[in-house]
RNA sequence: UCCUCGGUAGCUCAAUUGGUAGAGCGGCCGGCUGUUAACCGGCUGGUUGUAGGUUCAAGUCCUGCCCGAGGAGCCA
């Protein structure tokens, strides 16, 4: 292919003749005079194609060009205050490619069903392309911060075993004569890989077969998990807050011009640095029934709690020492106070909810065996997973963060929906 | 699974107390050398989700079913 140049770059190219391959985003008809809004997805730009300055071949395509039609443009690059986006190119040819017919997704409004059966090509979309592009900045970010400190990148298996008591909130699938499970977490593989090289992180898809219909759940998502070697609770708080000031830092400086096309207010982000308050449980509950806002104490938050906690704080703020019979299984008890163990969720500003949950894990194989028998966990599936406390069991922490929910809270979007290309939904799979 | 709301033109919606189904956008044709979701004139558009029921008459009222949205629970 010939080489061309990408909308990103344009700047360079001032003044100079630039062939840009891409597709029609828009058009206005002027008569003689044709503005073409051309995307390449590096960005937009418009092309200015006046009869005068063509041939009659490329005027006729200019002017019956179609919306989302491929086609490859040269012309003369100018700054123009009058372009969107300050550049513009001076068209002296152009090339439809493929002429695009009744391209569905008009820039008018249109329902979340139209677009979401035609997610294909709502991602062309610029509020699309700037929460995905968004998304890619945090998983960039992400990667970054954990290799540059000391953490090394090792995935843990899809599929998965029977390994709980209850399967219902599991996908199955066939292993040639077994039952396999997709993966819900990596975390106790995480457990078992820091013996080996002290901080660790897993990140891919996991899945949860919940009937759940809220705009804060996908049935596939991506989880990163980050485990740590000889880290207590409050070391766990601390990689934590420092991980999601620089996932927010970074995204807001990099991607500036996205999260302007998403009208993303920035006030309460560019706060979002080290470090962020931490309260109990007990105080929280405290805090709700002072709102008004009814808890018993040992209830888990529901969505309205974490909201109406969060409103109290300009930062993420974290919530640690949950009740013991509201987390799982293998979270480390307090040694003072059994009834409480020391998990800590992470609740963004905004109404955004948990983004992290995780905290310090049972070091102990009484503990952990007892647990195992207490819940009627079948014994087999977790001798492995015992054996981590059997030779040489230290204290360690981890925590599991939601990529969608976290690009949903720095986008400032309502459903985690438009945070994945392409979103596996209750009742939704197609496309 | 439960609660609430909805399904009318390709899209977004309107349609009075049950009385001839409408607008904007899109598309097509024409006009314009500075448009920013352009504007101006014309044309094009319908088995009102589905199956029954009530009625002289149903988009409108009743019942079942299907589909969607918002919320709850659960969680990241």
């Amino acid at each position: 292919m010939a080489e061309h140049a990408y909308i990103e770059d344009i700047a360079a190219h001032v003044g100079e003749e630039a062939t840009l391959k891409g597709w029609l985003y828009n058009k206005t008809d002027k008569g003689r005079l044709q503005f073409l809004l051309v995307r390449d997805g590096t960005g937009v730009i418009q092309a200015v194609v006046f009869e005068d300055d063509v041939s009659p071949e490329a005027f006729e395509a200019a002017k019956t060009v179609t919306q989302e039609s491929s086609l490859i443009v040269t012309g003369t690059v100018r700054t123009d205050k009058r372009a969107p986006g300050g550049y513009e190119l001076t068209v002296n040819d152009v090339e439809i490619v493929q002429l695009a017919e009744d391209y569905p997704i008009t820039p008018k409004e249109h329902g979340v069903d139209f677009l979401m059966d035609r997610r294909h090509l709502w991602l062309r979309s610029p509020r699309q392309h700037a929460i995905l592009r968004v998304r890619a900045e945090v998983v960039r970010a992400i990667r970054d911060w954990l290799d540059s400190h000391g953490f090394v990148n090792l995935d843990t298996p899809i599929l998965t075993p029977s390994s709980c008591e209850d399967t219902s909130t599991l996908f199955e699938t066939d292993y040639f004569g077994d039952t396999a499970y997709l993966a819900q977490s990596g975390q106790l593989y995480n457990e078992a890989n820091i013996m080996s090289f002290g901080k660790v992180y897993c990140f891919g898809p996991t899945f949860r077969a919940e009937k759940s219909k809220t705009r804060r759940h996908l049935l596939e998502f991506w989880m990163l998990e980050p485990e740590m070697a000889w880290a207590d609770l409050d070391e766990c708080m601390k990689v934590e807050e420092e991980l999601v000031s620089y996932l927010v830092q970074t995204t807001l400086e990099n991607r500036a011009q996205e999260l302007k096309t998403l009208q993303r207010d920035t006030t309460l982000l560019e706060k979002v640095e080290p470090p962020f308050p931490r309260i109990t449980y007990d105080s929280a509950v405290e805090i709700l029934s002072r709102d008004g806002v009814s808890i018993e104490w040992g209830d888990d938050f529901g969505a309205p709690h974490e909201v109406a906690l969060a409103e109290h704080f300009e930062k993420p703020v974290f919530v640690h020492h949950y009740p013991t019979q509201c987390k799982a299984f293998y979270m480390e008890i307090d040694p003072e106070r059994p009834e409480v163990c020391l998990s800590v969720d992470l609740l963004a500003t905004e109404g955004y909810g948990e983004i992290i949950g995780g905290g310090q894990r049972s070091a102990s194989y009484e503990y952990l065996e007892q647990q195992v028998e207490r819940l009627g966990i079948p014994r087999q599936a977790y001798e492995w997973y015992l054996d981590l406390r059997r030779y040489g069991s230290v204290p360690h922490s981890g925590f599991g963060l939601g990529l969608e929910r976290t690009v949903a809270w720095i986008c400032g979007v309502k459903h985690i929906r438009e945070t994945i290309p392409f979103p596996r939904l209750l009742g939704r799979m197609y496309p």
